[in-house]
DNA sequence: GGCTACCCTGACATATGTGGTAGGGTTTCA
DNA sequence: TGAAACCCTACCACATATGTCAGGGTAGCC
């Protein structure tokens, strides 16, 4: 497919597609009038870079692991697990912040629910006294 | 703590320090002459600024949940049901989008370490055979 | 041919995270 | 008093992700 479709379909610009490609990421075939030519193999790859830059790693650390992008990750990319580990340690230690400040917020509503049904009960009841 | 303990046990520069409480992310107040002093609840904080960063969110988005970075929702965290409940939602919102973007990082990883077995056992295979 | 909707490259612009350096104050300790 | 090790602010520099615009080619359709 051409370029519009291809970064419809991943919901990026086309104008980041080049960028990964400049960026050496990824690399795009030519039709003969020289159009950029997507596969569905250099969609998925593109898709990947695409959420690696959304999960705040840098062209440079793409590329280090760039053998580890395509569909099946052949190559040496030891440093791409390595780095790969860091990050999954980093998204974890700010998920579980992000559960624990959850619980604490879903406490404090739950009382403060409590507190607004107790005060509504006992409007009620005034309400039905008068 | 002072700058450099505080830079030292969150592994960052004092620099992004700095530069977290200059993008208003962050508040340190100061001791009679000027120096910043650094509470154990700043540490926290920044620490958590730190991943957020580190996962990709920009100041403005952070600052945007600024409210729910303090250890317990001081200031527009509390005070009001409608309020709890959207913090609730961003904050739902906020781990699902980690949640996926560690699902994207943890695909990734497994690939390469199937990878990296296969090749593992196919090297224990060629030394059996030699 | 002309119109429309694509495509291309290249340059400039902006925001942001981070590093570095300059110039200068404070604390501590010998 | 002087040196070392801190601290401060304020700037400039740099990389990078993106946007945007200019100038120009190509394909398809009426």
């Amino acid at each position: 497919m051409q370029a519009k479709e291809a970064a419809e379909r991943l919901e990026i610009t086309q104008r980041m597609l080049r960028h990964y490609e400049k960026e050496g990421l990824l690399t795009v075939d030519r039709t003969l009038n020289g159009y950029r030519h997507y596969t569905n193999a250099d969609l998925r790859r593109a898709g990947r870079i695409r959420d690696f830059i959304a999960s705040g790693f840098s062209t440079r650390e793409i590329r280090a692991m760039s053998a580890c992008l395509s569909d099946d990750g052949d190559g040496p990319c030891e440093g791409g697990v390595e780095m790969l580990k860091q990050k999954l340690a980093d998204i974890d230690r700010l998920r579980d912040e992000l559960t624990q400040r959850r619980a604490t917020v879903l406490d404090r509503l739950e009382v403060l629910e409590q507190g607004l049904a107790r005060e509504a009960a006992l409007a009620a009841r005034i309400t039905e006294d008068s």
